[in-house]
DNA sequence: TCCGTTAGGTTTGCGCTACCAACCTGTTTG
DNA sequence: CAAACAGGTTGGTAGCGCAAACCTAACGGA
């Protein structure tokens, strides 16, 4: 009901705040692995698991598991869908942020 | 567990999507009643109200019932601290934002 | 006058998702 | 052997979103 205004249109998927995280994280760096997204990030184990899992499945990311000396290691890099899909969420939250400027009177 | 890097933590009250619309269509009208926020950021009516509820109880706004012409009418306006969080939230994100280009190699 | 409709909101119920803590497997280190 | 690490799964809680029911008050006939 009722159309939002122009740029007010959040993907859920990226804007929510620990995968906005990762995401911009991983727009520094080419590749990271678990342990250094987890202290980068904040996020407790689970849900970063959780969090790799959807953007994943959503292609935003590769997951590559292999292991480092017996032990696991889960690396983690942006796509170009997820390079791009992350560039134009912020185009659109610069968007909604110069809707603040823009005038509109009720009454 | 593990502190996040600066710049990372959101805070959720304002970040929400229905409710940084809300407040940036505030922040460009000094006040505006029900229909015209539900008009302008497309949320339903429900959500709206819960919404609008939850910034008044977190002083981000104030909400004033009266009537005009005899019907219902709901105004709300920023208060100084709701204007105030939202200006810091946007300096957040650009920081957020910023740390795309910091480096930061992990191995 | 009685009844249905419209308008502005609020409340409620349900499904989905995020979050954390706890647990689990396998390995390495003290 | 015990503790810690890497990574994941599971369970429970809390919050959001929608749709729909509800409330109050005014309007519009017949």
């Amino acid at each position: 009901m009722a159309e939002p205004a122009e740029g007010l249109v959040l993907d859920r998927l990226i804007h929510e705040p620990g995968r906005l995280a990762i995401l911009t994280v991983l727009s520094s760096v080419k590749a990271a692995d678990f342990v250094f997204l987890q202290r980068a990030t904040g996020l407790t184990k689970g849900n970063l698991s959780s969090h790799l899992t959807k953007l994943e499945e959503a292609a935003l990311v590769t997951i590559e598991k292999r292991f480092v000396r017996k032990l696991p290691n889960t690396n983690v890099a942006l796509t170009a869908l997820g390079r791009k899909r992350i560039a134009a969420h912020w185009e659109q939250l610069e968007r909604l942020r110069s809707l603040s400027e823009a005038s509109a009177q009720p009454e």
